[in-house]
DNA sequence: AAGCGGCTCAACCGCCTCACG
DNA sequence: GCGTGAGGCGGTTGAGCCGCT
């Protein structure tokens, strides 16, 4: 005999959308918010999973969605951010207003991916960085132990930090919070470690380098340690 | 015109995290 | 502290479309 669980999966609809469904989901949506995602399917008559609601109303039918294609700067952003952070789709999609995360890992995988075939050449595995008197001794970024890569601001071991709102800690939590920023300083600071003993070793900079890069691109950089 | 292969993108799957009781 | 369920996320699938031969 069948469980209750099971006759709800038997009924459940899979399978492209009707326009009746969305305007449904839609209704719903609306009058209970992007919550409760079950009690949306269950409360709309919808007979789809609230996890297949979510994703619907997430990823096509919400208001603020682009219906356009990816241009050009959104494709750069896309780029700069995926050699920071790899395949971390809806992280990237919240630098990309009206994105979403399948549309950004789509689009990466039918034109980026071919196109910059090889974006993850260094590993984040013990990566060490000195840091100048009265700041970290040691900024770490590693895997966990599941050997999946943290995410960025959990890779560093603010522990060492002596003063809490130093002007470097205001400084660095800008840092981590601006990831465009992010990798013109942290590309400021790799190039800063050639002749210095306060190396930060950032691996994703052996990818080609665009064209702006050698321009105006890396001429507004600041070193993140440099505090006035 | 038909067959084929590649591309695109909506949708699903499975795993993980987190909140809550 | 533990179990459970909802939500979030990245990977994968598959249908439909298009261009080429």
């Amino acid at each position: 005999m069948a469980t209750h669980s099971a006759l709800q999966t038997e009924i459940q609809r899979r399978g492209p959308w009707l326009e009746q469904e969305d305007r449904q989901l839609t209704m719903f949506v609306t009058r209970m918010g992007e919550r409760k995602w079950d009690s949306i399917a269950k409360a709309s008559g919808l007979e789809r999973s609230g996890k297949s609601c979510r994703f619907r109303w997430l990823n096509y039918l919400r208001p603020s969605l682009k219906r356009d294609r990816i241009n050009s700067e959104e494709e750069e952003i896309i780029l700069k951010l995926h050699k920071k952070w790899g395949n971390k789709w809806s992280r990237i999609a919240r630098w990309l207003p009206g994105r979403t995360d399948n549309e950004i890992k789509n689009y990466w995988r039918s034109h980026l991916r071919k196109k910059f075939p090889i974006q993850l050449e260094g590993s984040w595995k013990n990566l060490h960085c000195k840091v100048k008197h009265g700041k970290p001794e040691k900024l770490s970024l590693r895997h966990d132990q599941n050997e999946r890569d943290v995410p960025l601001y959990n890779h560093f071991e603010l522990s060492n930090l002596e003063i809490t709102s130093s002007p470097y800690e205001t400084r660095l939590s800008n840092w981590i919070s601006n990831p465009l920023m992010n990798e013109k300083q942290e590309v400021n600071h790799h190039e800063e470690c050639n002749n210095s003993e306060f190396c930060f070793y950032y691996p994703n900079m052996n990818y080609a380098r665009r064209d702006d890069q050698s321009d105006h691109f890396w001429d507004s950089l600041t070193p993140l340690w440099d505090i006035e």
